[in-house]
DNA sequence: CCGCTTTGTTACAGTTTGATGAAAGTGCAA
DNA sequence: TTGCACTTTCATCAAACTGTAACAAAGCGG
């Protein structure tokens, strides 16, 4: 799938100009005439990168980026400003509402080319940040949070990523070995028994009831094993 | 046969490189520039493995690993990431997206393969990675889970294992001495009369009348053997 | 029908395994 | 460097599992 890109642009020479070149680099375009229903489309359709006019009729392209920095699914989507003035006091403003580069008009496709791919080199973490839910647990890789019945929990690194590991192989049980494996990968030697002490601390944090859990289940005689809950 | 492994990856000087490795170590690999076609061709050919990049800007490795967990059939198989970086929020993120280890390019050929076989394995099964179906019960070897009539049914380590073994084995008579052999392994010295023992117990898991067996047949002066009832 | 052989059943004791709390070890940041 | 948080190990307890033995039942041949 191409990275796509939301381009809102109330000039149609330029973003044809803008949407031909950037096709032609092998990125998915959508243009935007106004910025009305850019949220709203973000939303379902997460692009990997906006430009927006710093002058669009309806919403200003500052506020919108702001808008983009408030909305948490957006907020680490790289902004690229467009704009007819390249004053200093615009380039600063730009930057401060949370523009990552800033593209003075007129401007040639190379440079427009060169600085979208330098952007999206850049975030090249865009952290599809869809947190996973399974029963009343949400697990959100970007901000490494993990929350239970809506309130958020602390986990120390090595917690995270265990659960984290679990909660994407949901159903399938996995030896203390191949846990070590996965989840400790090259820290050498360590004790398969760390691993119960390890889901101990898990169980207290994720289960109601931590000695029946409900997620993390004990598998005698073969390890553990995750599950969601009926 | 060649265990067969999936690779998707847009850059071609990367991916001739991971072929060409992966050739040279017996591996059977066949190489997909986008994902868009690698779930309908592993569902007619099972890999063995996937290495996805995940860092195609754009989410498709991230999205296609997704992906693979939700299916049921493929759920079970292992997954690489290729990432450009190699950050803890990197490898939180890989493993919370299923994946079951990592490569960070760069890398060696030598990481590549070695790897590749770690991770092979590791999710080695001794038995076949598909639920098994037989008559009214159902066994995950993965989950090591049994289903009884649509019920869930707890096992013993070693009643799942000779399960199993029986269940993958339908309509051959073993005497107590071969499961021994196959089932306990190498737990020496093991009396054969424990294997009527735990016939018994699998039988009262199973059967709706464990006296008169439809599945685990009694075969006087031979063994046992399973059956699928008609 | 009888006696011998094979299989079924049960209970139990030893062993293994997992849970748990605490302490030692580590590394990082102030 | 010290202090602190995280990681890992260790020892102990409780629970579950396992294998065996002893006895009962069933099959089989004469």
């Amino acid at each position: 799938m191409k990275p796509s890109i939301f381009v809102v642009e109330d000039d149609p020479d330029i973003s044809r100009l803008v949407r031909h070149h950037l096709e032609g680099a092998g990125f998915g375009v959508k243009l935007f005439p106004t910025g009305h229903t850019v949220l709203a489309e973000s939303e379902r359709q997460r692009p990997a990168l906006f430009i927006l006019d710093i002058m669009v009729p309806g919403k200003d392209g500052l506020e919108l980026c702001r808008q983009i920095r408030q909305t948490q699914s957006l907020a680490p989507t790289p902004v690229i400003f467009l704009t007819a003035k390249s004053s200093e006091a615009d380039r600063v403003l730009g930057l401060e509402l949370g523009a990552d580069d800033y593209i003075a008009k007129p401007f040639s496709p190379r440079e427009l080319v060169a600085r979208v791919k330098a952007v999206l080199r850049r975030f090249e973490r865009p952290l599809s940040p869809v947190p996973l839910r399974v029963g009343e647990i949400e697990i959100d890789p970007g901000a490494m949070t993990l929350t239970v019945q809506g309130k958020p929990v602390t986990t120390t690194a090595t917690e995270f990523r265990l659960l984290a590991y679990f909660a994407s192989h949901i159903g399938r049980v996995f030896t203390r070995d191949q846990l070590l494996d996965s989840v400790w990968r090259d820290t050498a030697y360590v004790t398969p028994r760390s691993v119960d002490v390890y889901v101990r601390r898990i169980r207290e944090k994720i289960e109601p009831d931590p000695e029946n859990p409900c997620y993390l289940k004990t598998v005698r005689g073969a390890g553990y094993r995750f599950e969601a809950p009926k």
